[in-house]
DNA sequence: TATTTATTGTAGAAAAATCTACATGATACA
DNA sequence: TGTATCATGTAGATTTTTCTACAATAAATA
């Protein structure tokens, strides 16, 4: 039993993961990268689903709609996605697709934030990663099964 | 190594954290708690060091000062701690209390939360949530050491 | 054909989190 | 004694995040 919130896991993950964060700006920030780390994220996602659509992009990140839709729209004032209409399946959707220099902007930033992260899985040892990995899987599926959680 | 930053550890971390604040939120609102989570936060840090700082509760809640500063303000204006002048060695500080309703409040919202703590832990294994926080704990001190981080 | 549903765009407002700045009182120290 | 430092209180502004709302378009369906 742990005695106290504030030691245990949950409490412990919100730390971590406010520290992890606070690194992250720090490093676009030093680099002075051309996007935020949300905007990353997306790309990451693009990079790795090319057909998803905006709301399950929104799912994937955790983020409403609309608040996703604002993100597309500064990557496409930037130049770094572009959407166009395509068939997805029977239906019309907007495709959302990487523009070159978004990819180079990409490539660059994975480069940089995959150094850091290199050096993680140096001192954590992989498997043990992965135990991790899949707690957290884990405890999100609690969480979801117990609460009334939606992120819209 | 892992290919994508949205599969990695910290993003994963990321996820979850804000999985767990969500179902966080959904209690206390769910519950009708009279203090907010990070309220509650403070309430705990109070309760295992009484005679904590206010800037040493900041730093342990990875807050800025004057932030932490409102949170208290807010605790104080709604009876659940004392703010008063006392001598910490040669200093002067404000000894930060907890009321008796505060207490209460506290012991209530600790018992509901306790519930769904104990309910992870008999999905988890406590030998693997160890292992965990400490990685988590690893984690930190690697992004301390590595990146400029303050949370002023 | 009319209505409903799905997907998206985007503005505006609201809420939450954070930062900057200044002030106070007291002790430490040069 | 004058200056620096520490711990604090608190206002105001800013930034970030999120939500609400409305509009448009096209496909599904009744």
């Amino acid at each position: 039993m742990v005695e106290h919130y504030t030691k245990s896991l949950p409490y412990e993950l919100e730390l971590t993961s406010r520290v992890v964060h606070e690194a992250s700006t720090s490093l676009f920030k030093q680099k002075n990268f051309p996007i935020t780390h949300d905007e990353f994220v997306i790309l990451d996602c693009l990079s790795i689903y090319p057909d998803i659509i905006q709301i399950e992009l929104a799912k994937m990140i955790l983020k409403g709609r609309a608040h996703t839709g604002r993100f597309l729209m500064a990557l496409e004032e930037k130049g770094f996605i572009k959407r166009t209409p395509a068939k997805h399946g029977t239906k019309l959707i907007m495709k959302l697709s990487i523009t070159p220099e978004g990819l180079n902007v990409y490539k660059k930033v994975s480069k940089e934030i995959d150094r850091h992260i290199d050096a993680l899985h140096e001192r954590l040892n992989m498997d043990k990663i992965r135990i991790l990995i899949d707690m957290l899987h884990d405890i999100r599926k609690d969480a979801y099964e117990n609460f009334d959680i939606d992120f819209k």
